[in-house]
DNA sequence: AGACAAATAAGAATTATTCTTATATAATAA
DNA sequence: TTATTATATAAGAATAATTCTTATTTGTCT
């Protein structure tokens, strides 16, 4: 079975394992997540699920994403400011935020993985995650202008 | 000069650096920010800086926290999903936040100051900042119930 | 097919943050 | 010290993101 099909399998099972009712808005919704690069916001998905389900209300894809991040199905990713954004990719991996486009670029890397807190910390608290976040700006945004244009100047 | 008045002083010669005004708000909110604990939203600080202005407005207090972060004498942190909030300390260190109680927890680590992005990465991309944070329960919240009725139970 | 709990659409409500504008004031120089 | 002026402020309106309320619809299980 291909990687689309295997999260889309993943996605029944856990519908049903929760109870959940499988509605094509649900399922409009995770394929739009799995489609969307970059992580997207719950306007980006809207806007995905609209071409096939005009009538889908703002109400069902926030409920929806809340529900889908609640059984681990996506992790909810922080917005630094702007509309919160969400992950279909639940395996470990990080992630570098562009500050200039806000583009959210995954990145997967063994030594980082296995980045552990200080043994002090561990005895005092109950550690479930341990995130590394880059920021900086992107190559996209560091080329001088359209690559087009460069060659004009 | 204690590290209250040495925060202080730096505050006084950002703003001058930059050309902006010594204002009692500026002053009273960059204290209200020492003064508190687990990195406070901006109604924090408006709390707080109402027993000494009442009159503070929360145009002053959000415009006062955008100056402060531009500037880099503070930093936002992520409110996930809640209200942003502010952090004083600009020296490098890391976060361990509690998923039931909400709580910023400061801690230091030479080895997490040294985590690096894998290589591949840094040729693409210019990272500015490398953050570890941590996500769990804290000892508080993982304690049963408070200590007064554990002795009972 | 029928029953029913769960999910949905629509739009109101809430919350966090920013914007607009008229007034006040910190910094600077006379 | 006072006058000048650009900057900062308070007040409240506006905006944006998200959640809530309610009446209706629809999956799921007989
Ligand atoms: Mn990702
Ligand atoms: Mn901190
Ligand atoms: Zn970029
Ligand atoms: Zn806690």
């Amino acid at each position: 079975m291909d990687k689309l099909g295997e999260n889309l399998d993943r996605f029944r099972r856990s519908c049903k394992a929760k109870g959940f009712r499988l509605t094509p808005q649900r399922i409009a919704i995770y394929e739009a997540l799995l489609a969307c690069e970059h992580h997207p916001g719950a306007e980006d998905i809207s806007r995905a699920v609209r071409t096939i389900y005009p009538d889908i209300s703002m109400d069902t894809v926030y409920r929806t994403l809340n529900t889908f991040s609640k059984i681990g199905l996506i992790h909810p990713v922080d917005g630094h400011g702007r509309p919160r954004r969400y992950d279909p990719i639940v395996e470990p991996h990080h992630h570098f935020r562009c500050k200039q486009c806000d583009r959210i670029i995954d990145f997967y890397d063994e030594r980082l993985n296995r980045v552990s807190p200080p043994d002090y910390i561990l005895q005092k608290f109950t550690v479930s995650t341990v995130k590394v976040t880059l920021e900086g700006v992107c190559d996209q945004c560091s080329q001088p202008r359209k690559s087009t244009r460069a060659a004009e100047l």
